[in-house]
DNA sequence: GCGCAAAATGACAACGTTGTCCAATAAAAA
DNA sequence: TTTTTATTGGACAACGTTGTCATTTTGCGC
């Protein structure tokens, strides 16, 4: 009843532990016919082998490190799913390290994490994925590490990555918008140290531009990524002379705050004022009119940061269409009632 | 820079392995100086044990696994956040294990997670914690673990348990509804295997009859622990005849959907209609107006369900304070405007 | 067949910790 | 003082795995 180790595997397949040790880890030098036999063993004896043993033993390790320090839930156990699905196809414990990156020196923090738990790597999600003080230090201190950030195009820098096109997302929902009609479209950003606030900024920016729109800078309000922000903004833009036809939020909660704020101002979505949100949260299908939004699907993105992660770490163990996979994420336009009241 | 072992603490303090080992193991039979001796030379170089190194000797082990099948995101990180802290706290490692109790063998896929990551032992969250048939396999085959679980008294039974007292909650917030004049007061069932949907609407019937009020069985509708459920239940009652005056959803997401639908008949909240949910989830502020429900701190019951299963594996590793703490939460009721439209 | 390089396999130690068992010391009893 | 009994400290093995290095087997050109 008690585990199989690779001794038991040893014996049945009647080789030496060492040659068992070459066959779970991919190595090379082992004949075709033995390699079979082993595996054959294990699989008869569901044999895994011990993380502990092997952390222990090895330079290497088979645990990793999830660091986020993002405050939206529906993102975290996204981001949590996606890696664990790849740790458990790729053989790693997962520890999650949930943070606050304005306590304490957040360096020396993962730092200790990395040393005391053994990792092998470190995940890195936004937006401290983002702080280039952080990334920097971790480089020079030998961490490995990928990072899931927004970006239009391959961050420079030696640190593998993967990114999420945000400003290209965000062009098409202002084309979207554009398309229907709308010419004057309120921006509101979400808080600075999330690049992807300003990505989706630039994707609204330049979609106007080709559209020969001028940005107008009194459409464009800073805030956070909250309900209270969106609300606030909103109420302001609403009531004030001049109003937006359409107001684009930087994320669904924003979104969800501005269409508080025109049902409370007695207007129409998306009649009186057409309302777009970011990132496709549960909610957001569920809001009266539903929201118009951009799907990312956080799960899959997390998935491929892992698999890079392990690709940096363990090259030969990572098979071809594994690391021939791309490490660029567009979002999808979901368009609902909110902008076009033909849909639902 | 690498890490200090448990030879290097030996050295500075000048005693051997063992003696260390016997310090950190908080074993009785060390002088008391040799103890300080030890422990100064552990803080000095910020020794920490070596989990793989731990787990592999002994018979004990250091990692406990995090078990929970609840699809809401603010649940689940607020129990890893309680459960993360109480780990740290206590020397232990985390593997946290999201499942679907729907789809293949539960039991045997915790048995495997046990096996194959050495789990010390496991905290298991609702509702696969209020399944009995998961409970008792687990308990036959030796596995340690604690439940959070939904129950008016601890349950009978051997297994050793955090819970929630649902029941008194919602015996609150049903009196708090009657105490404001209401007489028609529906009830939004969740899923059945949740215990705490069963739970609250026990506190809700008890409750209505302390005052004599007997309990409409049109007023009572199952569901499940969702907008979409509260949305069209809602509908149902408020547009039939002989409509409620309140309406009590089992969680704040069944509430949510109750305003909605309110709000999409033309109803004022709470003037036609009062309405109340269940967990303080964060949107419940946020609502237009604020929902009255009733406040949990998921993190503190996690917490403390930790501190319970540690308390079971090694009894000697726990303070006399923590092991003296209680294992019953009951929610506090957060009225806000939903209710009563003098508050906010 | 023979020799020799190359490929495949194996023996053994080591990772950091704890359990077992025994030795040394201090305290108590004679 | 000597003997007995608590105390406390230490040597060694073991957990399951992998790195190092030695050894055996294979393939190949003569």
């Amino acid at each position: 009843m008690s585990k199989a180790t690779i001794k038991d595997v040893a014996r049945v397949a009647e080789v030496s532990l060492k040659t068992v040790s070459r066959v779970i880890n991919n190595e090379p030098t082992v004949k075709e016919a033995t390699r079979k036999k082993v595996q054959d063993a294990i699989d008869g004896l569901r044999y895994q082998p011990d993380m502990s043993a092997r952390n222990l033993r090895g330079t290497k390790s088979y645990a990793i490190g999830l660091v986020y320090d993002n405050p939206n839930p529906y993102y975290v156990v996204d981001v949590q799913a996606g890696v664990l699905q790849a740790c458990r196809e790729l053989g790693y414990s997962l520890q999650i390290h949930p943070c606050d990156a304005t306590e304490g020196d957040i360096v020396e923090e993962l730092s200790d994490l990395v040393r005391n738990s053994r990792l092998a790597g470190l995940v890195i999600a936004p937006p401290i994925s983002e702080d280039d003080t952080v990334t920097e230090a971790l480089t020079a201190r030998g961490i490995h590490f990928v990072r899931i950030v927004s970006a239009s195009s391959p961050p420079s820098g030696d640190a593998p990555c993967v990114y999420v096109n945000d400003r290209l997302a965000a062009h098409a929902v202002t084309d979207h918008l554009i398309g229907l009609g709308h010419k004057r479209i309120a921006f509101l950003l979400g808080e600075a140290e999330h690049h992807s606030s300003g990505e989706r900024y630039a994707g609204y920016r330049t979609a106007l531009e080709e559209h020969g729109i001028a940005v107008d800078p009194r459409l464009v309000l800073d805030g956070s990524y909250s309900f209270d922000s969106g609300f606030r903004r909103a109420t302001d833009l609403l009531s004030a002379d001049g109003r937006p036809t359409a107001i684009f939020g930087c994320n669904d909660e924003i979104a969800a705050g501005v269409l508080a704020a025109a049902k409370s101002l007695g207007l129409t979505v998306p009649g009186d004022v057409a309302i777009a949100g970011f990132e496709n949260s549960p909610f957001s299908k569920h809001a009266q009119p539903p929201l118009t939004t951009a799907a990312q699907s956080i799960g899959d993105i997390a998935k491929q940061a892992m698999m890079l992660l392990v690709t940096e770490l363990r090259p030969q163990a990572m098979s071809d269409s594994d690391r021939a996979r791309k490490n660029e994420f567009v979002p999808e336009l979901i368009a609902r009632a909110s902008t076009d009241a033909l849909l639902d």
